[in-house]
DNA sequence: AACTATTAATAAGT
DNA sequence: TACTTATTAATAGTT
């Protein structure tokens, strides 16, 4: 896409890197927008360049999301838990996470055993695959809730209203988990 | 971009929505490849499509990416509060977060301050603006660390060894914070 | 940073 | 839901 075609593989050069680097960051950004403006989605990406600065973009703010995803992740991790407990710890590597814990029997399974054949991205969530990096988790969740408080004072003098960033009302709840019957459901 | 251009605007018709949005996302995640293979960065996108359906990417892995930048936000702000103490809390709004608030010395200011000409997520991060919906995080943390440790735990058994997922080696360390001299500075 | 030749993404249709 | 195609959008190389 240019005025020649380019291998996908790392650049070496550090100019042609950065320059690539804000290109392509932009790119990527505008195309996260223009899915937050078409779909209403909930969106956040959190991007650090090569030089390990740092890029925001959230619809309706990258924090709400992380929350979002945190808190599901959380609570999946419990329900997760009251299963072991009630099956007495399977060894079974079958791993639900999110929403899709809650739906799936309402979806019949279908969603993410049926588009198996990509990149393990392509499927809602996990299956067991991207949660290596969590030992950090407690020593870091522990710093964080010693923050927590303060960062809160911190925000209550700044006293920032919200705003609608993209310059749009949406019709429907954005940020709130499923209550919506059953159309909405999937994708 | 297709037989007709579109207006960028909330779609209302269900199935063309599904449809977008199932296009879109698989866009919007392959140009998040695309952005980590050509120049490594690292890079998490968090989406919960119209119907609640979640959906991550990331480089090195999701939960990796949101680890460091929720250790920078709190590292940061227990740095801005150091500095409201120091300097007996004035009142102007000038605040700086993550990587910025450590390097802009180095940078001679420029970079977040030279680009503001369009919207605030060309910028850098925050400057006041993204700071909004910090009030769930007291309570949400308190939830996050009681399950900290379970999760731990359930990790440890499961204990699943990193993979590369892109299937690339990187010749610098990814996801470490500045460690390198001045080239790879900024982008 | 701005330009433009060229490739890439995608809206509609099937 | 996946494939095709006409068309617009993103961007590689250049200035």
């Amino acid at each position: 896409m240019g005025k020649n075609k380019i291998d996908i593989k790392k650049i070496n050069n550090k100019n042609y890197l950065k320059a690539t680097f804000s290109k392509r960051r932009k790119g990527l950004f505008r195309k996260a927008t223009d899915l937050c403006c078409l779909t209403g989605a909930t969106l956040a990406v959190i991007a650090f360049s090569p030089g390990n600065k740092p890029f925001l973009f959230g619809h309706p703010s990258a924090e709400s999301v992380i929350d979002r995803f945190l808190a599901e992740q959380t609570r999946c991790a419990s329900d997760d838990r009251k299963e072991e407990v009630l099956e007495s710890g399977s060894a079974g590597d079958e791993h639900k996470n999110l929403e899709s814990s809650r739906e799936e029997e309402k979806e019949g399974g279908q969603g993410m055993d049926e588009e198996n054949g990509k990149f393990w991205w392509e499927k809602p969530i996990d299956e067991g695959l991207e949660l290596p990096e969590l030992k950090k988790y407690k020593s870091l969740l522990e710093r964080l809730r010693e923050n927590a408080a303060m960062k809160l004072d911190e925000m209550n003098r700044r006293e920032l209203c919200t705003k609608d960033y993209l310059g749009m009302n949406w019709g429907f709840e954005v940020g709130s988990s499923s209550s919506t019957p059953s159309e909405e459901r999937d994708v």
